[in-house]
DNA sequence: CGGCCTATTGACGCTACTCAACATGAGTGG
DNA sequence: CCACTCATGTTGAGTAGCGTCAATAGGCCG
């Protein structure tokens, strides 16, 4: 509050950001940097379990994960909760309220996080004039898509193991593609939120880590994951195939 | 071939097509509509079983489906198969596509079916220029996003009756909207299909029609549906609730 | 009419869920 | 610093829902 005076030093900028590689300013050079700079809204960090939008209130941004990691629920008429994703720096929220007047999921901070704020509108304009801004808006909403089929194959197909199989390795190239270890590496979920993702029950994700572990491919100590095997967990995955579900082209 | 000279007397518009409520031109006036039109490539149909795009192809349109129906389908490593949704007349698809360049999933025909086709650097520079045809893309894209999401929770958290039961009760919507009766319709697609759909065994979605059946709550034979009992299908799809999962605010 | 594909029905078995007890660690207050 | 409580995670036993396998029935087309 006090401390107007010293924001601009601390400023993040998208120039300045390790993730432009992945997130919008792909592609973009200094001067169109810039000016979507002038339109991003960096807004103060959420704590663990606060919520950034809710289903239902009204949408006129969209979000960039900057650090952390928020998970988006569907909440169903029962009182249930679908996960529908966990996304990581980068990546961005609300693609599926564009175009309507409200947030059709919930997002949740799974830890301290911080987001960008990109005012829909003002993202519109910028996409008029910026021809590659455009290009990289458009591709994250296909990977988006693509991203779910994948996951659509997963519940309708798979076995639980695969699927959980799946989803460290999914999480291994993510993060590392994020320069993170891609053998070692915290989960930002619980047992609980995996489960839900997976559509699985905590007690057979519990016992599928037990057994990983036994067959000596993944270690799991609470929230720290190890990889020891990865050639064993891709197999487990079903990722060895022609191509890589859950994973595009690197980038 | 011979007939280009009367290729204009039977040529179908945007401005003609009744399902311009749903699709793209909707929101859009007459001068909009023209230009949109002349971007539009109708194309000769396609016959049952016949592929729109296949996994890998190059990318560079969308398409709007006109008539009949289409599935969008997911190969695996394995040989096995996903299907990831069913579009009837006014959807798009290849929209998991846009802003790369080869097309992510393969779409089949259910059955005799046009479509449109949008070249898409054209259809970017229409969006420059008119915005509500951009709002509509976006919505038609958020739609397909959120109805994924929704699938997902049916994947994630429904029992095989409920599944059915809302794949039912979606697919009577859906073809209201299009003029069609709610409450008789053919099935497009095969009771394979449905199945994989759905995450399911065939075999259990014969006994689920015909317990269905045995409660009076729908008729089917072979691919006709008669729905009697329309309040307790929606019950069974747990659909009575807040809102009603997958299916958008009416247009 | 015969062959083929789709759909139905039945018997059986397995995967993963449910229920329940227990373990571990984190946070709190004395 | 330790005892207490609560949240989170693990493990075990029993079971149900749904998949698999197999046989049969019904439509469609040449």
């Amino acid at each position: 509050m006090s401390q107007v005076v010293n924001l601009k030093s601390v400023k993040a900028t998208c120039q300045s950001c390790s993730l432009s590689r992945l997130c919008l300013p792909r592609g973009l050079h200094d001067e169109e940097l810039e000016r979507l700079d002038r339109i991003v809204q960096r807004k103060r960090p959420l704590t663990k379990g606060e919520a950034l939008f809710h289903v239902g209130q009204p949408f006129h941004s969209l979000f960039a994960v900057r650090s952390g990691s928020i998970k988006v629920v569907l909440p169903t008429s029962h009182g249930e909760e679908q996960i529908v994703g966990f996304h990581l720096p980068g990546e961005l929220l609300g693609l599926d309220a564009m175009g309507h007047d409200a947030h059709h999921c919930t997002a949740i901070a799974l830890e301290t996080s911080s987001v960008c704020e990109l005012p829909y509108h003002q993202m519109q304009e910028l996409c008029k004039q910026i021809p590659s801004l455009n290009d990289q808006l458009m591709s994250l909403i296909s990977d988006e898509i693509a991203g779910e089929h994948e996951m659509l194959l997963m519940l309708g197909k798979k076995t639980a193991e695969v699927r959980l199989a799946a989803f460290m390795a999914n999480l291994s190239v993510r993060f590392h593609r994020r320069g993170f270890s891609s053998t070692e590496f915290n989960l930002p979920m619980s047992r609980h939120d995996i489960a839900n993702y997976l559509g699985l029950a905590v007690e057979t994700v519990s016992r599928l880590f037990t057994r990983f572990q036994e067959e000596g491919v993944i270690e799991v100590h609470r929230r720290l994951v190890q990889i020891r095997d990865r050639d064993r967990l891709w197999e487990l995955a079903e990722m060895g195939g022609p191509q890589c579900p859950g994973v595009r082209a690197d980038n």
